[in-house]
DNA sequence: CTGGATCCTAAATGATACTG
DNA sequence: CAGTATCATTTAGGATCCAG
């Protein structure tokens, strides 16, 4: 017994049954400071330190600057480097994986760039609309 | 009193302090359902139906389908037609908003088909280690 | 200086039952 | 058919304190 589908849709459906590359990328940026790290050691062309990114990010905690380090480093696109002297010195940086999603973030920073104020605009009428209580009735378009 | 960094890291750091451009997309984008949802508009290439949605999805579940189709039509990616026949009859399609973020998907799915096996092996390798114990001091590189 | 350990809140996701 | 409402579970994010 088969589904009901033809076999390109079927390949369509298995395809992100079991996980979709593009969520697995999508996943690793989406947490609320892995594009502002990303962005900070980019600009600074180097490694930095622990306490270097906390001070330029401002608001983050220390527990969510180790945490998205972490991922980051478990994903391969950052490198954490430890100099075991006194006071420790922990330097991070991107690996070449790190850099080369750049490429990535840029092609989203231009989209966004473009289109972030429609989508912020199409909400905020959405939003104005459905507080003006329910519509008559939206017939077709 | 300033804050210690120069003009252009205020700049840097202003961007993202309220509110960055590419995050706003990305959190359109990253939650478990919109990627596939937009994909499955796309593929049909005209309107679908709530139920035809959902049996091409298999596993999302009403509630979700439908937080995920309120959610891209609050941001303007996808139109809501409401036929009130009995029983009632809804089509949702992309818009031309829709139909453009395929494109930035697209570029994330090229960079993930060739990446996200380097980010899976990165994180075997890193889980890896993790289990075999604590490392015995990483020093440098 | 770096970051582990704990405790807590909020948000996302999901299971289930019900409705015009 | 296309939802809404409710409850339970899981995960993300954050505050605070402590330690090598």
């Amino acid at each position: 017994m088969g589904t009901g589908y033809d076999e390109e849709t079927e390949r369509w459906r298995a395809r992100f049954r079991n996980g979709c590359a593009s969520r697995t990328v999508l996943e690793v940026l989406a947490n609320k400071w892995a594009l502002y790290v990303l962005s900070a050691l980019r600009r600074s062309g180097g490694p930095m330190r622990f306490n270097d990114l906390r001070r330029l990010l401002g608001d983050i905690t220390q527990k969510m600057l180790t945490q998205t380090l972490r991922n980051l480093e478990r994903d391969g696109l950052v490198s954490r480097a430890v100099y075991p002297t006194v006071p420790p010195r922990v330097e991070y940086a991107l690996t070449e994986l790190g850099l080369d999603v750049g490429t990535l973030t840029d092609a989203v920073g231009e989209w966004a760039v473009v289109h972030a104020p429609q989508i912020i605009a199409a909400r905020t009428h959405y939003d104005e609309r459905a507080a003006a209580g329910p519509l008559p009735l939206s017939v077709g378009r």
